[in-house]
DNA sequence: GTGGTCTAGACCACG
DNA sequence: GTGGTCTAGACCACT
């Protein structure tokens, strides 16, 4: 799987990494129990720092997405993410919310928000076919 | 209109702050032309820096949705919010690519996350009524 | 509040850090709402890298033990430490599990190891006491 | 006796394995003089490397728990555990004593924490009834 | 001045 | 070779 960072970004490197990491699961891409670069190669294929790395991948760990094995490394998590829990879904409403209130502000329609939320959802499920063919 | 501002919150507290106007326009709480405190007053009202308040102001400017007079202080934007440009969609599409990826990990459905950004919509825009009664 | 650190302990510094924030907490020297050092001042208290002492005090934040405020610093979570969930019990569990079998094979009785968790306890609490001279 | 280990467990496998041990013993499963599956075998029944075993083996040794002839193989110290020392009961109190101060945080009772305490104890000896059926 | 992020380089435990 | 821990030193965002 392909990481692509942005290094002039606003966005922390160890979000984007994470960030690339859940679209690669979501899409197909990565599948269950898939392994993924061990920290220093994954550092070094994408020339960041182990710790940025280190960091992310804790991350995804807590998040329920890839498990850490003690020294076999890391692997997409073989049970699947869990499914969302009334938290997840709290913080995505969160998040979520002011992305909406600016788009009402810039006259954008209820259907044309949610057409573009139908573009990207089915934008990303489609990365599975790439796999698929 | 009432600031509720989180300072446990991870998330700046000049951006809470500018996502509150822009919640506030977007549910027509705050009209076009209708002045906002000056920094000094909403710096005190809230109890934040000065400063902060001013990033926040500053970048509202910036985004269309207020004007800053020098003398005769600030108003939420007359003309109405310019409409989403490409940037604008470009923008928002960032945003959301990461929620729905994550959300598409836990296993939501199209029309359940199409159904939540639908409730936020509503949610967000039926505070208009509130003004209304 | 005073932190004593073993170098040469196979435990590490920052779970050694977070035992004796805990301890405090517990035994009522550190009170909902008191301010603990900044990440900088307590590293070079107690002499450690300020990534030590700050990787102790994000995990006590995750824990409930202690809030991180943006820019104001370190304070014992106000509300109080979220109280005992199933999976803190079970996780409590899994740490006495082996202390108990080993004591088991020593041959202690049940009595004695009570006696011994209790005069533990009793131990901790009574730190208060400092306090209310 | 059969092992369980988990491989996704943050405690290292040689750790678990002592522990799975040290509580067969406890709970009779593991008799004085018993002989226990040698190095090899072990490793090979459980799937880990002989060094992971080895290591082991050699702490139970250390610990008084385990005699390894060179020729005869690995047996459960036929003497019974060595009591506790002085400086076994301190090591006990160094791990409780976070674990304890953790439960007060968390509000849990004296009486409560001494029944959590009681039920593993009681749990780990009457494993012994399985073999006396 | 605060915590957050990133880099660089080292040693260790584990398997 | 793997991740975990620790150090050292730097820059940035926020207030």
């Amino acid at each position: 799987m392909i990481i692509e960072l942005n290094m002039q970004s606003e966005e922390p490197i160890y979000t984007q990494l994470i960030h690339q990491v859940i679209e690669g699961i979501a899409s197909g891409q990565l599948q269950p129990g898939e392994p993924l670069p061990s920290v220093r190669s994954m550092a070094s294929d994408i020339g960041v720092n182990l710790h940025t790395v280190n960091k992310a991948y804790n991350l995804l760990k807590q998040g329920g997405f890839i498990q850490i094995h003690r020294q076999r490394g890391v692997v997409v998590d073989p049970d699947g993410v869990p499914a969302a829990t009334d938290s997840d879904r709290a913080r995505q409403q969160q998040q979520l919310r002011p992305i909406i209130a600016e788009a009402i502000c810039r006259g954008m329609k209820e259907a044309e928000l949610i057409h573009a939320v139908q573009s990207i959802y089915r934008n990303i499920v489609s990365g599975t076919k790439e796999r698929e063919l």
